[in-house]
DNA sequence: TGTACATCAGTGAACGCGCGTTCACTGATGTAC
DNA sequence: TGTACATCAGTGAACGCGCGTTCACTGATGTAC
């Protein structure tokens, strides 16, 4: 059984690396939670993991690559929580499916807060971010995408006026600039083919949304208003959904 | 003329002292410019003022100190720039008025990336603000509490059916939780008060749509969609108006 | 199967830099008689 | 109006700490013959 498995032959070492790669980003991670990315340290990282401060250069070639792979894993993590949340309420339909995804986003930030700050607070000064998150930072906008286009296919088949529904549509596009329909255009490819830009664009608005309020509560501008903000959430979901609307 | 104004007499070490104390903070947003606010450090900023860092302990007990202040100016900056734009859109209606004060607060927003995001982006960490702030934060919340109270007024003046309006906005308060409810109310007696309870959440659900509008913008996350973001904004506000609604 | 060599993980010292805060001090500005 | 004293701004040195990154090294793990 010796080449049977390259990787298992290469993986005494191969599955420490891997380990200690997991290990450095949790400890990390945790360092996030006490002192924010900004203050990231790799010495304090090395510390909590009894190495020295060098040593985490065989891993991550410098502070700034640690700390990109942080904020991938942090969309992907938030990405996974979506998709699951849309996938257990598959059979419940589109209305469902959204609200059970805004909440699942909420849940995901309120549990994570730090890493929530990473990926949709203030920018880290200095840093730049890669290309590397863009995909992760899709899967969000993606999950919701794909509810508006069940949504947009369950209201096509029972429309009773699809000539009514059509000119509806047309007349709010008549409302939008060029360049903001334009821009609604390239949304829609990306994210729910075929959906009219009208509706594109309340999606967007309705991520606006969803993310200002999720960022009101972890930030503490609601203190003194809508805290706690459960109840405040729940029914700006609903709102969402009867605007944009999202069938049920 | 010895006596005539104390003020005047303590005046060349106070005046002196006062603005020292403006020059700092200057150099203090100059700084949050460049490295953020995390980052802002007493040294670099006497070193920028010419004095040793230990002078600035003479203005500012602490670096929280300075911080709190850049916090407490950004906020009044802020609210005055909300404030002046409904003044000056003051005869136009509460509707011009709505759309001339989101769009001083985006532009504000945009002239001053950095202090925007010392209020309205991921907390500093380490850093409580302390009370202080609360009484500046609330500024553009009471602009556009005022705004619906104009608006609540007109709509009262030209209803043509007062039951109907009131009926419906009791069926809209039962979809409310008695927490949103007593929520609303108390926000209510502090912006705009005797406006229903729907309207208020309304008005929650168009201040969180603007911050998360305009956070999403100056930090990155329309990129590759509402990017330039004018005509988005624009056709936001505008169905917010009509979904609160704001008279005109 | 056993040996010779290459790869790579982790060490420890060092470079060169930064920070907030304290403290005793000098000298100028203001106050009271 | 002039002098004696108190207030206060700014200095400079120091304390004790932190950081990211480089580099020559030891010793263990893996590879090829």
């Amino acid at each position: 059984m010796k080449a049977a498995s390259p990787n298992a032959s290469q993986t005494a070492r191969q599955r420490a690396r891997a380990e200690l790669t997991r290990e450095i980003k949790e400890a990390a991670r945790r360092q996030l939670a006490e002192t924010g990315a900004p203050q990231l340290s790799l010495r304090a990282v090395a510390r909590e993991l009894g190495l020295v401060s060098s040593a985490l250069y065989r891993y991550f070639p410098s502070r700034d690559d640690l700390l990109t792979a942080l904020i991938i894993d942090a969309y992907d993590s938030l990405g996974e929580a979506a998709e699951a949340a849309a996938t257990a309420n598959g059979t419940a339909g589109p209305r469902g499916g959204w609200r059970a995804v805004c909440r699942a986003v909420r849940h995901w930030a309120r549990a994570n807060p730090h890493e929530y700050a990473l990926i949709y607070g203030s920018p880290v000064p200095g840093y730049q971010a890669p290309r590397d998150t863009v995909g992760p930072a899709a899967r969000v906008p993606l999950v919701l995408g794909k509810l508006v286009l069940e949504s947009q296919a369950i209201q096509a088949a029972s429309a009773t006026d699809p000539a009514g529904r059509a000119g509806r549509a047309s007349a709010l596009r008549e409302q939008m600039s060029p360049v903001l329909a334009a821009q609604a255009a390239i949304v829609a490819g990306a994210i729910a083919p075929g959906v009219p830009e009208p509706v594109i664009v309340r999606v967007l608005i309705a991520w606006t949304q969803l993310f200002g309020m999720i960022s009101f509560e972890l930030f503490g501008q609601f203190v003194g208003s809508a805290d706690p903000a459960d109840d405040f959430f729940g029914y700006a979901i609903e709102q969402m959904i009867a605007y944009i609307p999202i069938a049920g």
